[in-house]
DNA sequence: TTGTGTGCAAAACATTTGCACACAT
DNA sequence: ATGTGTGCAAATGTTTTGCACACAA
């Protein structure tokens, strides 16, 4: 049976064949890490993370393959207020906007139609062909709010 | 009469001197662009500005007073995808969000109650406590639209 | 004098790029 | 040979910082 992994790596081999590119060892070990802990990084992050681990990849690989990966729309870039560029492994997964956390930095995604009919109208009742938008909710999330002294 | 100018250049007063700090020549310089200009920037943009006006504020100073005026609430920090920090002059105007032009660059604000409830409600069902939030919408603005040959 | 402010240049930080070498067709 | 990929180090672009001098309390 095919798992969804399965069916990242073949979809991601196809786009890259497509553009003439090959599946080389560098970006699978990036993809794979993507798939077993698909959720938000930054570059510098991830890069961190691949030399604790040993995993031979250098940074410019990093960043280029990044840019390949939200090219093929596997990762979305997630606009915060950092001087680092966000990024979040889409894959399959729907539609959904964020709650960040100003304590312990935690990003919750939440999906809610109704506000997502909301954007729609109000982009139709300007005039404007919406290609993507966000919502960034911050706040202090429910489990800081409960250990809070005050 | 006390015009909002005036209201704003003794917020900013206020606010400098609760903290020790003073209302140098070059704070004023750069408050009394932004009231005249109040809209959205950057910190490079703003410099260049000074420079071809001949305003003599110093890069540092221009960066340094962008953190105070974050700090007192009259800028607020507008996340786009790029690589620069983006400022809003807030002054005493209610809470929008913005439509942004992939083409054309413009951006259009706009205010929604049926939006903001919305976020609210989603904010509350998930036990967040809100302190901001932002909505961005990119696509393609009206006047873009009509001048699309395809 | 002590605290605060400024301008300059250097440093820091994230990201991109040029180049030489590697690998596969 | 040609096209593409990688790693390194250098370059770029934005923002921050250290330092010396200026100014006001």
């Amino acid at each position: 049976m095919k798992t969804e992994a399965d069916s990242l790596r073949a979809r991601f081999r196809d786009y890259l064949s497509c553009k003439g590119l090959s599946f080389t060892p560098q970006r699978k070990l990036i993809l794979e890490y993507l798939i077993r802990n698909s959720s938000h990084f930054n570059a510098e992050e991830l890069i961190a993370i691949f030399r604790k681990k040993r995993i031979p990849v250098s940074r410019a690989t990093v960043y280029r393959t990044i840019a390949h990966l939200v090219d093929a729309g596997f990762l979305s870039q997630v606009a915060l207020e950092s001087s680092q560029s966000y990024y979040e492994f889409i894959a399959n997964s729907a539609h959904h906007e964020h709650l960040v956390c100003d304590k312990c930095g935690c990003i919750i995604e939440f999906t809610d139609p109704e506000l997502e009919n909301r954007i729609e109208s109000v982009a139709r009742l300007n005039g404007f062909e919406i290609s993507r938008h966000t919502v960034h909710i911050s706040g202090i999330c429910g489990r800081c709010r409960g250990q809070q002294e005050t």
